[in-house]
DNA sequence: CGTAGGCTTGAACAGGATCAAAGAGGGTGG
DNA sequence: CCACCCTCTTTGATCCTGTTCAAGCCTACG
């Protein structure tokens, strides 16, 4: 982390302490916005804004979890390693996405920034007392806990029982349905993640996965259009893939 | 489902009627441990107990999700399937596990019995007028989440990233683990479910899990003690194994 | 005692991994 | 501005783990 300023400064002019939340741009896609015009305020007053650098760690598995983070830009992974160093990456995080909901008091994977990121920062103590204080916000993150246990046995499911080519479909159905939820761009969808990334998250090699992209363009399912970015060209045929048909 | 009662007369003696919840066997284990001996009065007013056979389903995917149970004896499974009938076992339940935890319209996944269970079935819309009443079930509930949450990345790295031996290794120690939370017998241990349900939960074929277990037993790590016990050898070894060194 | 379903074992196969090398950018310094 | 280098990606050849297909086996149960 490259940088951290509290709340009461991170604006424009120090001599009007701004109200950050109130003014973000991800509290739309958030669970602060479970919290009206009033209560953002107190919660301005309990947050940091940190900045992360790609390849940077947010936190590391087994360090205190004494913070929760809110993602406001960019994009992150999460990770668990094996003592011989296999990876899986058990999500990748974009703006609005929460992040340390764990009530333990020990991290149990890897944080680390995709690109560069603005992460919010809450200490688990206060955020705790904003639970107690606003009932709502807890429900919604409850909610969001649970949003998160479907989406995980769809996870599931895939590295369990689907193919490399299922995979990789149903990976950039994924990018690009995230993307449009945040009203992002849905077609030419944006891959900020590397090959290692992708593969890691699919329980498969670099080469597996640079292999069935190339199969997938060589179909004309998709097609590679500039740095990063895939445009699907066929989609009903991609969703069919990633489906099992 | 073979038999329902509502909690008021699920009790030996109709004439009084018993407090389910309050003599529950799996209360500690529970959410519902969250609440006293008072409030544990109205829990049991708003409960039925039911019975499911093996293999019976509980909930299908797709099912309207208009309760949310708690298992109280017996194991169960959820599962999801792909097209072609691909099946992901996502996750087994034992005594005091909760379930259908999901704040969605839709179950997104199948609940089935795998032994005869008998099951404490809430109606969605009271467990909410619950919650609103006693925050700390509601407390309880989030913390289960996280918890699940936590558990299900354990799960990912295992079916992305481990070998067939390694899997079943981390099987075995799982229901050793769980059965012990439980105060039952963590050695001898108790795999009341069928290869098939074993694979499906592995990501592996039945014959690769049984070429597997066979190798544990050649090797001496483990030993099959009677019908659908395994005896756990060597400890040790079995963790080591479970975690890739 | 006979049969059915689940489990084990064997043989051949295949999907994805591994090992190896070449290609493609992109950034850096001369 | 260009040459070089470093890293990431692609492609190829071979290998291996786990799958598939096919029998046989065991045990529970009628």
């Amino acid at each position: 982390m490259i940088r951290m300023q509290t709340s009461l400064t991170c604006g424009q002019s120090s001599s009007m302490p701004t109200e950050p939340c109130a003014s973000c741009g991800v509290r739309h896609l958030s669970i602060c916005s479970a919290l009206d015009e009033h209560e953002i305020g107190v919660l301005s007053r309990v947050v940091d804004e940190i900045e992360v650098l790609p390849r940077e760690t947010i936190f590391r598995e087994g360090d205190a979890a004494d913070h929760c983070f809110n993602v406001t830009s960019g994009a992150a992974k999460l990770y668990k390693l094996l003592a011989d160093g296999r990876r899986q990456i058990t999500g990748f995080l974009f703006e609005g996405d929460f992040l340390g909901l764990a009530f333990k008091e020990i991290h149990s994977f890897t944080a680390e920034a995709v690109t560069a990121c603005t992460i919010c920062r809450f200490s688990h103590k206060k955020l705790e007392a904003l639970l107690n204080q606003y009932p709502k916000l807890e429900k919604r993150l409850l909610r969001e806990a649970m949003e998160e246990l479907a989406a995980v046995q769809d996870q599931m499911l895939m590295l369990g029982r689907k193919t490399a080519m299922e995979k990789v479909a149903s990976f950039l159905l994924m990018l690009s349905r995230r993307a449009e939820k945040r009203g992002r761009l849905a077609n030419p969808v944006a891959v900020p993640m590397n090959r290692s990334d992708i593969a890691d998250y699919l329980g498969l090699t670099i080469e597996t996965v640079s292999r069935t992209i190339t199969e997938l363009k060589k179909e004309g399912i998709i097609s590679i259009t500039g740095l990063s970015h895939v445009e699907i060209v066929n989609a009903d045929q991609i969703e069919e893939i990633a489906e099992g048909f």
